[in-house]
DNA sequence: CAAACATATGAATAAATGTTAATATGTTAA
DNA sequence: TTAACATATTAACATTTATTCATATGTTTG
């Protein structure tokens, strides 16, 4: 139950979501979320750590960037199944994925 | 997308996931809660606010009882199935359920 | 190797949430 | 109709959680 509860808490939270459903169409490491989300690195951050200490995501290093994706074990479980199919990111949300992808702002991240 | 955080806030709670979980064994009145959880009526009567302005549970008068249980609506959510599925109560709650519907709590409420 | 970069972490603070205690509301039964 | 009962509500307090700021870690590039 206490696994479920993390879930849950883990995903009661719109920051979160929103990070959540964005990895769940695709991989993305944190300064395209941080672009996408507009929001500060370490918000961002700590929202990760708390989606993988739920077990919802998985990270790997891939160079100077670390690469968020959602962890594949959960996604075969009815809950997220469900959330999947019930809850959708804001259009806003939609095109600023589609624009990070586009302009590919993961190489020019420091580029302010 | 509030709607589904207002759902994951509700039963990111062990208390009110425990409320949740009982209640779709079948109706209960809160007196009846009480005895199962031991613990504090107004913590209970929260608790099931939560659930119900979640859209969880509804209640109607019976009596001088208040009887709660989940609403069928959201039972058909996939969500809530996978819930139904892999979330389950421990074998000492299950127990005082029994033992609870057995000794006919609901009668002897107030009778210390 | 130093500087710039990408991200994580820790501590401080702010905000939200859960718990308790006290009281209020509505119901039944003597 | 008053007392006992069942539950809700309110306010105070305690605890948890989210956010920010500052700093640390590890990586790449010149």
């Amino acid at each position: 139950m206490e696994k479920f509860i993390k879930l849950f808490s883990a995903l009661s939270d719109e920051t979160r979501l929103r990070i959540y459903l964005l990895l769940l169409k695709g991989k993305l490491c944190v300064c395209e979320l941080i672009n996408i989300l507009d929001m500060e690195q370490s918000r961002i951050s700590h929202s990760l750590r708390i989606l993988k200490e739920a077990g919802l995501i998985n990270n790997q290093r891939e160079g100077k960037w670390i690469i968020y994706s959602v962890n594949p074990k959960m996604i075969k479980n009815q809950i997220i199944q469900g959330l999947k199919k019930d809850v959708s990111l804001t259009g806003k949300d939609l095109q600023k994925l589609a624009k990070c992808k586009k302009e590919n702002i993961r190489e020019k991240c420091g580029t302010k």
